[in-house]
DNA sequence: CGCGTCCTTGACACATATCAAGCCAAGTGG
DNA sequence: CCACTTGGCTTGATATGTGTCAAGGACGCG
């Protein structure tokens, strides 16, 4: 059992619809847990066991194809939440980009308990809501942008879900440091890492941004960047 | 207002979810609407003002980049539930591909009906997770798929979806007809037309399908398009 | 220091886009 | 009933962006 009171994402994850009476009942049924990087939690294909929400951390959500090539469908931060509810299967696998912490329950106790609290099920549907816009959104930028106007997107993008967050030398002046290595940034944008290579190399060589190591970003010409998002 | 009691899809939309006396509510907020091919009933980036059952006809989900390159984000058949509840804005325009006919609700009204209905919730969260799983399957063959595999994918789907439904001679034969041209193909799978047209004509020479008209297609041979489909 | 992993860079190949022409079927008007 | 038009589709020639293959470099870690 949790204690949810001393919970970090207590206010912006799902739980935010419930009184403290449900708090603790919801508390009641589950458990935090550490994860490792590169951890998974669901196996794309599997039963679909366990839901979670995400109190640190950052997660894929990945399908493979029959060749082996991935494609990372949804990335998931602190405060998001995880899993397939309300059905037998996931058709995406979850696996841990850093460690962290998740709040987890079995599929069956949170269906029974959404069920029998139509305020935790809106809030939900809102996020998958959401959540569908956004691989809508990502569906345009898979289909019909290049290889420039991908990487562009994806930088601003990132930015807005990361600057400032971190704390280290290049976050600070608008920078902030990913959570992927080059080969995950080609599987969410559908490229190789080659590509994905060449086009931040180039981006440097005009000063749209600066790599002050592998993973940190700064974004020098934010104006230029979003011309190039298309 | 509607007599839903005759409505052909009042079974598989999310009204199923609800009993008589609701059912007779929703009515009176709802009233149904022939739509012409081309019509469209929500604009991308505009305000989300209505939402709707669809009852016949065949409607997509698309975006279009700044460059006018569209991408169809979804496809919509009858029963289905399209529009934005709970959001200011819809992030894609929705447009009729055939004649057809909607029962439309304003989004005002929807939403505070959902809001006092449960169950009617519980639906509609139902088939936005599997539509958010459609969409991320549909973001792995737009991300990792070649042209041959994406189209085999799309008559795969589309031969599910449609086969046997209309009354034409292709039709019996396990054929269907699809409410889509060329240029639609296209923008579902992130293709140009041309590409389109080459990998049907080189199906069609392999013997895999048959195209007796334009918009008909046989499958001749599902075991080898489910191999090319990867 | 040496090893392994991740990243970058280069040369080349190939799938798909682009540009351009022609075809076909359905509809229209003489 | 037959030219004529029209829009959608097919086909061909060519261009090009991105993938593929291969080598080398940078960084972190034992």
């Amino acid at each position: 059992m949790n204690d949810c009171s001393t919970c970090v994402v207590r206010n912006r994850a799902i739980c935010a619809s419930l009184d403290s009476n449900e708090i603790e009942a919801l508390g009641r049924l589950g458990r935090q847990q550490k994860v490792s990087a590169g951890q998974s939690l669901i196996w794309e294909g599997g039963e679909a066991l366990v839901v979670a929400n995400i109190i640190d951390g950052v997660f894929k959500l990945s399908v493979n194809g029959a060749d082996g090539k991935e494609q990372i469908v949804g990335v998931a931060f602190p405060s998001d939440f995880i899993g397939r509810p309300f059905g037998e299967e996931s058709p995406y696998g979850v696996t841990a980009l850093t460690a962290g912490e998740v709040c987890m329950f079995t599929r069956r106790d949170f269906d029974n308990f959404a069920h029998q609290h139509p305020e935790l099920e809106h809030k939900l549907l809102h996020r998958t809501l959401d959540e569908l816009d956004n691989a809508r959104k990502w569906m345009q930028l898979l289909g019909r942008k290049n290889a420039e106007e991908k990487l562009a997107t994806f930088l601003l993008v990132m930015s807005k879900r990361l600057a400032g967050q971190a704390c280290n030398p290049a976050d600070l002046s608008g920078g902030f440091t990913l959570p992927f290595g080059r080969q995950q940034i080609a599987d969410i944008l559908g490229l190789t890492i080659e590509t994905v290579s060449r086009q931040l190399t180039r981006m440097k060589d005009l000063g749209l941004i600066d790599v002050p190591s592998r993973r940190d970003i700064v974004l020098r010409d934010k104006e230029a960047l979003e011309d190039l998002a298309a």
